[in-house]
RNA sequence: GGCGGGAUAGCUCAGUCGGUAGAGCAGAGGACUGAAAAUCCUUGUGUCCCCAGUUCAAUUCUGGGUCCUGCCA
């Protein structure tokens, strides 16, 4: 039995089913669901961020779900941290953990980990306040360009990427781009890890159905509560996908189509960043055709050996 | 009915003092190692509404037509 996976990894691009096919195989593997999902790590955006339901909560026992508040900042490294820890609890008491999300940074990071760089809030909170605004970009640029040029070259248009790589820089003496390519990053856990595809049409479909019943659903009066607590200027959650356009509509500046329209597009073109990602970023990832029948997956599931760590890892960075 | 404005990329529109045209959005592809539902890069041939006229040459000028639209009746 050595050759069972020790993870399940269920990826795939926003409406795909992930959450329902993850449900599915806790419950029949005892399992235990992590989410891997940036914005549902925050309480209070439920029905906008698609969150199971208090039945299905139920039924299986979730983790990483509802932990901080609107106004926390969030990332990758805090996610990671939390995501080991959850693997190592599920796994001693004997049960399968099954990470499910969309956020693919967070998956890979937790599948192929984080180089060991130093980070530091206060120092970033610092840079933050002195180079993230339009003015500072432009002062950013100019210091990077002479303190390391690999890293302006690299990432000049990218105000928040140049800010990290002046907090590496600040703290190593290095470019973040020289450490970054000191080790190929390779797949950490035996896991079985599948990318659920639909045909084009098909996902957009789904994303528009969804939508409507999200709307439906109580999505609007949620918003509006969150806008009230400000999510509109939060550090991290201000960028969850919805939020800013139904303010719009609260506002009277769209009308209830415009803006069931606006969010469609947006969950389009995330749903299409989301299908770039796994396309590229995930070597170890098998593609699943969607709609797969489930005893179709839960066959390969006890047929074991479906995990394919073994050769995988990350391509070089490119320069 | 009268007097105007308009008709150009899937959408909103710019432009061509006559040499067959370009932005934003959408769409498509890509990047991504501490804000990732974010951020960024690449990508624009379409009967320039129709017919006739002037011209070497008309989407651009002239005349007629069709369809939108504003104000007055």
């Amino acid at each position: 039995m050595s050759d069972q996976p020790e993870i399940i990894v269920i990826a795939g691009p926003t409406a795909s089913g992930k959450s329902e096919l993850a449900l599915r195989i806790a419950q029949d593997f005892n399992g235990e669901i992590i989410s891997a999902d940036s914005m549902q790590l925050y309480r209070g955006l439920d029905i906008g961020t698609a969150k199971p339901s208090a039945e299905e909560l139920f039924k299986v026992k979730h983790h990483l779900l509802n932990l901080f508040d609107i106004d926390q900042k969030l990332d990758v490294y805090i996610f990671l941290k939390l995501a080991e820890a959850a693997i190592i609890d599920i796994r001693r008491r004997g049960k399968l953990p099954i990470v499910a999300g969309g956020t693919g940074f967070y998956i890979r990071s937790l599948l192929y980990g984080l180089n060991e760089l130093p980070g530091d809030p206060v120092l970033r909170a610092g840079l933050d306040r002195q180079y993230d605004h339009d003015a500072g970009f432009e002062k950013l640029k100019e210091l990077m360009q002479k303190l390391d040029s690999a890293d302006y070259e690299r990432w000049h248009k990218h105000r928040r990427k140049l800010i990290r790589a002046l907090e590496v820089f600040k703290l190593t003496g290095k470019s973040i781009t020289e450490l970054q390519t000191l080790n190929t990053p390779r797949m950490r856990y035996r896991a079985t890890v599948w990318s659920l595809a639909w045909e084009r049409d098909e996902l957009k479909r789904r994303i528009a159905t969804r939508t409507a019943a999200m709307l439906e659903a109580g999505w609007i009066a949620e918003a509006a509560e969150a806008i009230s607590q400000g999510i509109l200027n939060t550090p991290t959650a201000r960028q969850v996908l919805g939020y800013s356009i139904i303010n719009e509509y609260l506002d009277g500046k769209i009308s209830y189509e415009r803006m069931q329209e606006e969010i469609i597009t947006s969950t389009w073109q995330l749903a299409r960043r989301q299908l770039t990602w796994f396309r590229n970023q995930h070597p170890e990832a098998e593609t699943i055709a969607m709609p797969t029948d489930y005893s179709v997956l839960a066959a390969k599931l006890k047929n074991g050996a479906t995990h394919r760590q073994a050769e995988c890892f990350l391509g070089q960075l490119k320069k």
